[in-house]
DNA sequence: ACCTGGCACACACCT
DNA sequence: GCCCGCGCAG
DNA sequence: AGGTGTGTGCCACTGCGCGGG
């Protein structure tokens, strides 16, 4: 039944209850894909929710929408549902919300202003009530004896009553599974109506699905709200370990674990607990991990083994930045112990130094105007002109519908981008986008889909900082085998080559060249990935360079 | 796909 | 009365 | 001074009204 996941649309602003189509339309979906994944309880609250009176379901999502659990229903005001009373009373019978709800005084108190707390204040404490709100919060805070009671004996006048919402949790649920990510929210269907993003068209797959049973959904769910957690700092990351799903065998769910390992692992650093840090690191896939590990080794244990580990490492380590990595330890260690190490000739990129007047504005952008001529145009492009010809180049394998990739229509990349076999599941449609590089059309051929795909949401072209005229010139001026070396280097690990590009491109439009130039400021240097990127244009004859700015004396 | 990613920048420490 | 941050809405 | 490592800040759609200082 492909019809049920193209019927996915974001309904027109013009209805009154756009919210509430959307996420009756996410409803809906979600059932046809994933009945099997709820339990026979909540596949009941579903049904309860479907039964409703069209304005008791406007109200839920209304409360849905809304920030937290709690509402009092004086700051509810609906004119396309009116009288908010009756469906309030009809979604407590099903007990979808507590209306009236009983609670506890903290809970009472995050929903009052300031002359509301000083009246709960005389009424609960004595003496003057403290100084502004945080003080009156914290103090009426203490004062919660853990117990919930009806409102009227917290406060015998309150001009509310106040709302608990109590299925927060299927909905969190029904947003995942539509989305596929922790993220998105149902603002992605008015954004999207607004025109601020697009999305591109895909046949949507419908035998496929983001997560294939309930424990990928829970491990996901629970890595994500671990995270949160642990960023927020609510919880330490010893408690993110204990509570860590398992290995995960669908890898983009594991690739997020690892990495809320190697989060954990780092905060456990930082408390000083090197050999616990070390070993975490040790057994942690995710890319910066080995990278501390060596640093970290590097830090506290005898340098000889360091040594060792560190030049074995820079040798047979699979990824090329972590050979680097492991050669910077290597060096340093083997030098402090006084071993006498083989001479290795480090790239150096070609420099240029440059003086500007200080200005109120960026580095890059005043340092654009300076190489700027009428014949020589010079733009601050950063990482959306490569990326973006390669997002255009091979636009239709991003997007092709292969199973798997596409779930729902606000994806702004396949899901299994930054899987290894990306390419090689569609490999018939890249070997068709290489070899249209070389055809005399390409130029036409990028420039019209760029007049078609403009402003579709993509991790590659970053639209804003694009133009026809900059394409125009670029593909005139940049041959399209230095365009091939760099896609050919951007394919193989879409991830981390996709970022790092020079600052500046400048085109010679009389001698049909160009010059990527990356600026650096007084204080700044090149990045690790910014230096591969160097030194892979150098051995492909690309020309790149590295401007130093100063600025004039005053 | 926003608790992230990509960048410059600030500061500490080393030589 | 001003400015700022936040929650909310389209 | 220059090389390093490490942490931080900014930017994410736009505009309104409210509450707080
Ligand atoms: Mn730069």
């Amino acid at each position: 039944m492909a019809a049920a996941s193209s019927q996915i649309r974001a309904a027109s602003l013009e209805e009154p209850l756009y919210y509430l189509y959307n996420i009756d339309s996410v409803i809906q979906w979600v059932r046809h894909h994933y009945e099997d994944i709820f339990s026979a309880d909540e596949q009941y609250l579903l049904d309860t929710i479907q039964q409703l009176d069209i304005t008791s379901r406007a109200t839920l999502c209304r409360l849905i929408m809304r920030r937290g659990e709690w509402f009092r229903d004086d700051r509810l005001n609906y004119p396309e549902i009116g009288d908010i009373n009756t469906p309030l009373r009809h979604l407590a019978e099903h007990d979808l919300i507590h209306y009236p709800a009983v609670c506890r005084l903290t809970e009472l108190i995050t929903l009052c202003r300031v002359a509301e707390l000083r009246q709960l204040w005389a009424i609960h404490a004595e003496g003057p009530p403290p100084q502004g709100k945080d003080a009156l919060l914290l103090q009426l805070s203490a004062l919660d004896d853990g117990i919930s009671r009806p409102l009227d004996e917290w406060w015998p006048t309150a001009p509310f009553q106040l709302i608990s919402l109590r299925c927060q949790a299927i909905f969190d649920i029904l947003k995942m599974l539509f989305f596929g990510n922790a993220q998105q929210d149902w603002s992605a269907f008015v954004l999207t109506e607004l025109g601020h993003q697009r999305y591109e068209k895909v046949d949507l797959d419908d035998q496929h699905r983001a997560f294939a049973n309930r424990t990928e959904l829970d491990a996901f769910s629970a890595i994500s709200a671990l995270g949160e957690a642990h960023y927020l700092q609510l919880i330490t990351p010893d408690q993110v370990l204990a509570h860590l799903p398992k290995k995960q065998a669908q890898l983009w769910i594991e690739y997020r674990r690892q990495k809320l390992l190697y989060r954990a692992s780092h905060a456990i650093e930082r408390q000083g607990r090197h050999q616990k840090a070390l070993t975490l690191y040790r057994r942690c896939g995710y890319r910066e991990a080995k990278i501390r590990q060596l640093r970290l080794m590097e830090k506290i244990l005898p340098l000889p083994l360091v040594a060792r580990y560190a030049g074995w490492l820079s040798k047979r380590a699979k990824r090329a930045d972590w050979r680097e990595a492991a050669e910077k330890v290597w060096v340093r260690s083997a030098r402090k112990i006084g071993q006498s190490l083989p001479k290795r000739q480090r790239f150096s990129p070609q420099l240029q130094y440059i003086a500007l007047e200080k200005p109120s504005y960026s580095v890059e952008r005043v340092s654009r105007e300076h190489f700027h001529q009428d014949e020589k145009p010079c733009y601050y492009v950063e990482n959306a002109l490569l990326p973006g010809l390669f997002a255009l180049t091979f636009w239709e394998a991003l997007f092709a519908p292969v199973p798997g990739a596409f779930f729902n229509p606000f994806q702004r990349r396949a899901a299994d981008l930054y899987q290894e076999d990306f390419a090689a599941r569609r490999s018939d449609i890249i070997a068709k986008a290489w070899h249209s590089m070389h055809q005399p059309n390409y130029s036409q051929h990028i420039l019209t889909r760029y007049r078609d795909k403009a402003g579709v949401a993509n991790p590659f072209a970053i639209w804003g900082l694009l133009d026809e005229t900059l394409l125009e010139q670029a593909l005139t001026c940049i041959p399209s085998a230095h365009l091939s070396a760099i896609f050919e280097r951007m394919f193989s690990d879409l991830r981390q080559h996709s970022s790092g590009f020079p600052d500046l491109i400048q085109f010679n439009l009389t001698t049909g060249t160009y010059q990527l130039i990356e600026i650096k400021g007084p204080g700044d240097r090149l990045q690790d990935h910014q230096l591969r990127w160097l030194a892979y244009f150098e051995q492909h004859g690309i020309p790149a360079v590295v401007c130093h700015v100063s600025w004039h004396q005053p």
